[in-house]
DNA sequence: GACAAGTCGTGAAGTACGTACTAATGTGCT
DNA sequence: AGCACATTAGTACGTACTTCACGACTTGTC
């Protein structure tokens, strides 16, 4: 990680933290208004930037992505014939044409292999490999040290709370999706 | 946004949402250790992803990507003479090859122009248009509303908590770089 | 003044993610 | 049976973000 040496943040007046910088883009932007959500909405970008770092960093060298990873996650979890591309695309909430690229990645990296499935031969069947297993045990305890390095001065209740708020945006933003799908 | 349809979460026994699909996969990856930092690291991607997605979806057409709309904004909130590339990447903490691309964008979109810097001929200074400045007016209003819909059932209470808690991350990773840098 | 070392923006290349479209295949209605 | 329509994976294309490498430029030191 070269050239991000991410600002320092201040804290409110009751303890959190917040963006200058941003906070007077937002005013700006709002003319004024309340700056909460939109504020809020960077933080979890850079949250998510945050975490992606740290995993890029971690797990050096053969270091797996973080959707190709949640995607291996996945396939070791299941031990029947594999998963289908669109199974797969639906549990982990992305594009089916992302999960395509991620299982060729990992295909590549010899972590997973495709099956045809004999039920439906329009689909495809992602396999976990002997391979894929061993990334995974070589991978998991760095991983969630990392992980939870991230989290560092977090209370366990702080941490389920911060998932609790993360999970209720996708949530919101699922069923507004729908709701607007109905609207068109 | 085809082929989106995130799963369901389920909730723990205190109330707080968890996706029942990626608690498997993380037992099996932790080999039945604690998976709390990594599902809260799994729902902040979750939750990005969730909140660029109604980006997309909100401003249609002339939508700009998060990141080209955080730098606009930032150079809305100035004005002087501009801010240079390094700058900006800096304060978005982002890389500043990445700031050059969406000035790229931005600049194709007529809402900002380059202007070299007199004071240091390596620098480049990017100003924000006319047309910026009228597409901050013109877009808002909608995305205010939109980010206000992502959080429609928090208190305000919440919303604070959260950009604190996504921010604290954002600090963790950032020291925990500094640290590993100079143990390298 | 000259020159080594650091900084700045960007070209090149790679990954992840999205939409729109297509070919192959399954399904349901008549 | 046959045919419209849905669904699946994949192709094509565009954007965001990253690291690495490089040329243009500044700065600190002699």
């Amino acid at each position: 990680m070269k050239n991000v040496h991410k600002s320092d943040f201040d804290a409110d007046p009751d303890g959190s933290l917040f963006d200058p910088a941003a906070r007077a883009a937002m005013r700006q932007f709002t003319g004024g208004g309340d700056t909460a959500a939109l504020e809020a909405a960077a933080a979890v970008r850079t949250a998510f930037h945050a975490i992606e770092r740290m995993r890029a960093h971690g797990s050096q060298g053969r270091g797996l992505s973080s959707g190709a990873m949640d995607l291996l996650m996945r396939l070791g979890a299941t031990d029947g014939d594999g998963v289908s591309i669109g199974e797969l695309a639906q549990s982990a909430g992305v594009s089916s044409r992302n999960v395509t690229g991620l299982v060729d990645t990992l295909e590549r990296e010899g972590l997973v292999r495709r099956v045809p499935d004999q039920r439906d031969r329009r689909s495809v069947l992602a396999q976990i490999t002997a391979e894929g297993r061993d990334w995974i045990k070589a991978f998991s305890e760095p991983s969630q040290r990392a992980m939870t390095a991230m989290f560092m001065d977090f209370s366990a209740d702080e941490v389920t709370r911060f998932r609790d708020l993360c999970l209720r945006v996708a949530d919101n933003q699922h069923r507004l999706a729908q709701y607007l799908e109905g609207a068109s």
